[in-house]
Formats: C-alpha cells, sequence, structure tokens
RNA sequence: GUGGAUGUAGCUCAGCUGGUUAGAGCGCUAGAUUGUGGUUCUAGAAGUCGCCGGUUCGAACCCGGUCUUUCACCCCA
C-alpha cells in the first residue's frame, strides 16, 4: 500500500482547537437562546433515505443531493451493456437508495409526520446539525456545513414570526454582529404576479426579481423577458417593486392600493402590518425592513420570508427562513403549518473571525498547569489538580519529568495563564510556586490562596 | 454544470528571457540557561517545486491533461 498524502473532501474543513472554541461560543450562544423561548432540541440522521429527499429541493436540488451508494453487491443483476445504455440518474436510483441529508428542514418534516402521534403541538423544536451539498465550493460556501435551525409547527399565529425575530435580533446582538432583517411575505409576491396578469409566472418572477439588488433592473427586465414575460407586465411589475425609497408603513399603504383586487396579496399586506405592530411594542435593536425582491430559492415557503445580511460583511444571509403552511403535505400530513429559521453558522463563524468579535477568554482552555518535577512530586501534586477539578477549576498535569523548558512551552503554547511549580523545597514548605504567565511574576502560596485565586 | 486564477519547506511567500548544489521570514529541534515560557544569540533538520505526460542538451519556469484551493455565473446557509 502507498503512502497517500493525507487530505479532505473537496469542500470540507478540519477545525483546530481554538477553531472549535469560537464555534463552540456560536453554537453555545444560539442553543442557550433557544431553549430560553421554549425550543426543544432533536437531531435526526446523517443520512435520510433518496425518497425523502429527491423532489424537495427542486431540479437543482436533486442534483445538490449527495448520494451514498448501497452496501453490498449493488451491480447485481446488471449486465455491462445495461451500463452503458442506462441514464445516469436512472441508475444511481438503482444503486443508491440513501442521500446525505440537505438541510434540517425537510427530515424535520419527515419527523414530525412519522411521530405525529408523540408530538404536542405547538411544537417548538430547534435542530443544529451539519448538512452536505455537492455544491462546487466558494466563498462562504462550503460542501460540508452547520445549519442551527428554529421551527415551530402547528399554529398560525403571527406570534411566532414575531418570537423568530426576536431571537435573531438576540443572537446577533449577543453575538456583536450588526445586521439587517430583511422581511417579505410570499402572498404579497402572489397579490403582485396576479396584478400584473401573470399569477402562473410566479416562480418566474420572483427568481428574477431576487436579483435585483445585485443586477439591476436593466437585467432583471431581461431574464424577465426570457422567461416568456409579456412586456406590459414587466412594466407594471417595474412600478411596484421599485418602491425602494418608502419606508415600511409608507410600503404596505402603497401595496394595499395596488393589490385591492387580490385578496392573498391583502392578506399578505396585513399579515404584515400585525407584524410590524407587535414589533413596535418590543424594543427589537435590528433594523427590520421590508424587502419586495427577498423571494428565497426554496419554493415552499408560503407566507413571511425572512433574511439577515450582516452590515459589515459582505458574504450572503447569514440566516433566512419564513413560513410553509404545507410541509408535511408531501409526507402525508396536511393542513400543519410550520415557520422557521436557519442560521448558517459557518458564515456566521466567516463573519466573527473577519470581525475578530469574539470574546476574549473564548480561546482559553486550561487554568494552570502543574510542572512535573518527578515521581515524588508526581504523587504529591495528583491529588492537589484533583481538588482544583472539584472545585470546577480547569487543571493538568504534565504527563511525564521533561525538561522544564518544555513544560513552560507547553504551557505558553496552550496560552495557560498560570503555572504551579511543586519540587523538594516547596514540599517540604508546604507551598506552592505560582507563576503568571502573562506578567512573569512568581510567588509561593498555599493551596487555599491558589483555589481562592482562581475561582472566579 | 460553465468560465477565470492558483499550487515551491509545517505556515506565508521569493525564485529574472528555461541553465548546473531551489531561497527568505516565521515556526520546529538543540544549545547558551541541568527549577522558568514568552524576548535575545548560536547551530541544525526540513522540499519528488500538486500529480501524470510532452517539448528541450537541459524544466520550478514552456505545452497538454488531471487533481487541489480560490473567484465569478447558476443556485444557495
Amino acid at each position: 500500500m502507498s503512502i497517500t498524502k493525507p487530505s479532505i473532501p473537496k469542500g470540507t474543513r478540519d477545525f483546530s482547537p481554538d477553531e472549535m472554541n469560537k464555534r463552540n461560543f456560536i453554537f453555545d450562544t444560539l442553543r442557550e437562546i433557544f431553549k430560553k423561548y421554549g425550543y426543544q432540541q432533536i437531531e435526526t440522521p446523517a443520512m435520510e433515505n433518496l425518497s425523502t429527499l429527491l423532489g424537495k429541493y427542486g431540479e437543482e436540488g436533486d442534483k445538490l443531493l449527495f448520494r451514498i451508494l448501497n452496501s453490498g453487491n449493488f451491480l447485481e443483476g446488471f449486465e455491462p451493456d445495461d451500463l452503458a445504455s442506462v441514464e445516469l440518474n436512472q441508475l444511481s436510483s438503482y444503486i443508491c437508495e440513501k442521500g446525505l441529508r440537505y438541510d434540517l428542514t425537510v427530515p424535520f418534516a419527515r419527523y414530525v409526520v412519522q411521530n405525529r402521534n408523540e408530538i404536542t403541538f405547538p411544537f417548538k423544536r430547534f435542530q443544529i446539525q451539519p448538512v452536505w451539498r455537492a455544491d462546487r465550493p466558494q466563498k462562504g460556501r462550503y460542501r460540508e456545513f452547520f445549519q442551527c435551525d428554529v421551527d415551530v409547527v402547528g399554529s398560525n399565529s403571527l406570534l411566532n414570526e414575531v418570537e423568530l425575530i426576536q431571537i435573531i435580533d438576540e443572537a446577533f446582538n449577543r453575538m456583536n454582529v450588526r445586521t439587517v432583517i430583511k422581511i417579505n411575505n410570499r402572498k404579497i409576491l402572489s397579490g403582485i404576479a396576479e396584478y400584473i396578469g401573470e399569477p402562473e409566472r410566479i416562480v418566474d418572477i420572483t427568481i428574477a426579481i431576487d436579483k435585483l439588488e445585485k443586477v439591476g433592473w436593466e437585467r432583471v427586465q431581461e431574464e424577465l423577458f426570457q422567461r416568456g414575460l409579456a412586456e406590459g407586465a414587466i412594466n407594471e411589475l417595474k412600478s411596484i417593486v421599485q418602491v425602494l425609497d418608502l419606508n415600511n408603513i409608507e410600503k404596505l399603504d402603497f401595496l394595499e392600493k395596488v393589490l385591492f383586487a387580490s385578496e392573498s396579496g391583502l392578506t399578505g399586506v396585513k399579515e404584515l402590518r400585525t407584524l410590524f405592530e407587535y414589533l413596535e411594542i418590543l424594543s427589537i435593536k435590528t433594523p427590520v425592513e421590508i424587502d419586495l425582491t427577498l423571494a428565497r430559492g426554496l419554493n415552499y415557503y408560503t407566507g413571511a420570508i425572512f433574511e439577515v445580511k450582516a452590515l459589515d460583511v459582505e458574504i450572503g444571509s447569514i440566516c433566512g427562513g419564513g413560513r410553509y403552511d404545507n410541509l408535511t403535505g408531501i409526507f402525508g400530513l396536511p393542513d400543519v403549518s410550520g415557520v422557521g429559521i436557519s442560521f448558517g453558522a459557518d458564515r456566521i463563524f466567516d463573519v466573527l473571525n473577519q470581525l475578530e468579535g469574539y470574546p476574549p477568554d473564548a480561546s482559553q482552555s486550561t487554568q494552570v498547569l502543574f510542572v512535573n518535577f518527578g515521581e515524588k512530586e508526581e504523587l504529591y501534586c495528583l491529588p492537589l489538580v484533583q481538588k482544583l477539578r472539584e472545585k470546577g477549576i480547569k487543571a493538568e498535569l504534565f504527563p511525564g519529568n521533561q525538561k522544564m523548558k518544555k513544560q513552560m512551552s507547553y504551557a505558553d503554547a496552550k496560552k495557560i495563564p498560570f503555572v504551579a511549580m511543586v519540587g523538594e523545597t516547596e514540599m517540604t514548605n508546604g507551598t506552592i510556586s505560582l507563576k503568571n504567565m502573562v506578567t512573569g511574576e512568581q510567588a509561593a502560596i498555599l493551596f487555599d490562596e491558589l483555589i481562592l485565586k482562581l475561582s472566579v
């Protein structure tokens, strides 16, 4: 067997202890907040049956699914000729029956339907797990990344939308990331599609206007035309979408007038009005703005659509979600409405890295290292270290009687703030020589003093 | 899936129009300092120049392919 250069698959990453400290800061913060609002954690398997996954994310999504080759002789019954003639896609459906999860929402829907008899509705759940997409990696985009989902299913109340905005607000404030929450409503988009006389083309319309901010109206117009929309409809669309300068209430007033003939459009406007009424009595620090160009890729949103953008870093959205009225319907449980958002932990990680917005102690691990001077000293220090740990102090005894220099360097490399030295002299005196690794000061103190010094 | 860039020591990068033993800084190891890290000084180890093939007397350098990383498009956290 030849030695191969160690490597990891495209689009995946290792995380060092230092990076894990930072990532855990994100996960811990989110988990704590989710729990505070009454959400319960679940996990689902990394792999799902392909039948659960396929067709849920559109044609594009199917292509990006990682498929898992069946074990055993998966080619049994195939002749070489068959392999040459059969379509690649078809072939994979014969030899793969499992795939890696693509997001957390669809597995959650599956979970809800499968466990509907055990679940008390409304069901508030959160889920922090990796997902996989066979996408081509680029900036802020990985093949393996973590999503942190919070959803409520089984409740139509707009209170849920409000609560999710509160969660977003609190989360990014705690993480010191300045953001803006963009919000839209699928019903308004439907209303607009009705208004311009193209009610069937809502998907084409939303995909095109989603790019407005990025490429400008000219290009959007072109794309709409290519997608076969009538010129008159495009012009009417323009007059509606380009109300960017208005504030939220003005936008709603405007839409209410324009969409008077569309029942769904008016419902959407009303929903947003209610939402803003609630938001007003809560002190939300993050700006929330209505963005009619916000459409998002997934087709299953039916009401509110959210997206959160970092203000100080160019990285796309770091959190997104919306309401989906009938997600569980495809698994045989109709009329269960859900609303949820997903925090993109890896992008938040990238943002925090660029802003250096971690709390200063986020990388500190061990508080005190005991230098190992030999066998007698080991026996003397071991119980001391144990006592410190019982007090909740992170302590370690260097494994092995290595050169002092080596042991000190170890403490230095690990950024351990204190080194305790107990040799013959200290054992006789019953003291500990404690060195502060930041200031370089050193003093002989008693063990009880050490405990006091390290307890916070 | 389409198009562009990239790959040289553990890391960040030099390396002239192709020319003989491929360099630096940081890091690492050892010593100065056998109970003191981080600073300083001295010495040392370390590279199939991503991989495969081609052109050439000669390739890190030119050409083709392939893989990696990265940027944009599509799409998306």
